[in-house]
DNA sequence: CTATTTACCTACTATGTCAATAGGTAAATT
DNA sequence: AATTTACCTATTGACATAGTAGGTAAATAG
């Protein structure tokens, strides 16, 4: 399951996306636009100027913007950065231990399988492919 | 994620599967074969007892064995019985309230597209497809 | 008819994550 | 100097997860 940061935070680079080659947003306006608490989005784009994924600057006339081109951020990057892991089960996340009993467990080629389905999803789209056409 | 009820679940039925055709199989053995807690087991079984996944008989030479082929089990219905369900979001959960932003929402199709392909994957595999074959 | 085996039932609890709020400080511009 | 903005630390309530504990009812074997 998603979080909503997860779904927050591709809502707010979405926003970035659609206002691409302007100047800096402040976090106030995408609060806005989004309809969404400030103060719990400063949690999330906190994380992805952490991610390298957005660049804040402060002051007047600051916020944030992306630092790559739209159709440079894979969906499942941003995701990934939020939730941590895609992975449907904990063995198969990157920070797992190794499981003693992998060798012959009879579900592991199922969640493996369908972990592969899912990255390949999600890495398989871009923040270009989610922007509004007008 | 799949949470480990979920994934519990799907390893009793495996289990029964593997021994479809043969006497009730005691949720002690099946504890013991699986390596999981049969206390925690009893809550899960119970669901499955109760979703018609499976049937219980109690007393001695009692047990639960599986009340359908192994081949007519999609691994999507017991997953879904287990953790209510496979939606990526919420919004899309079959319980969900009608989204009043759903129309303009720019991350619905996505995540619409991706619940497809997940309810795919797993309605398209049967516990016959995870039985060991010696 | 008694002992044993088994499912089935109710309740409780620790832990952790999520989603969010509160109240500040630092940086940059006008 | 005032204003705007990002950035920081801490706290909270709600909820789900992953179990544990201790029993009762049903069925069979002897």
């Amino acid at each position: 399951m998603i979080s909503t940061k997860g779904r927050y935070a591709l809502r707010v680079m979405i926003d970035l996306a659609e206002h691409d080659g302007e100047e800096y947003q402040p976090l106030k306006d995408i609060a806005a636009r989004q309809e969404i608490s400030k103060k719990y989005l400063e949690i999330i784009v906190k994380e992805l100027v952490e991610g390298g994924l957005i660049a804040g600057v402060s002051g007047k006339g600051g916020g944030y913007r992306l630092c790559r081109k739209p159709e440079e951020y894979p969906v499942g990057e941003i995701l990934e950065r939020m939730v941590g892991s895609l992975s449907a089960v904990a063995c198969l996340s990157a920070d797992a231990s190794p499981c003693p009993k992998a060798a012959d467990c009879q579900t592991l080629p199922l969640w493996a399988e369908y972990d592969k389905l899912t990255h390949d999803f999600f890495y398989g789209k871009s923040l270009r492919d989610l922007i509004r056409r007008d």
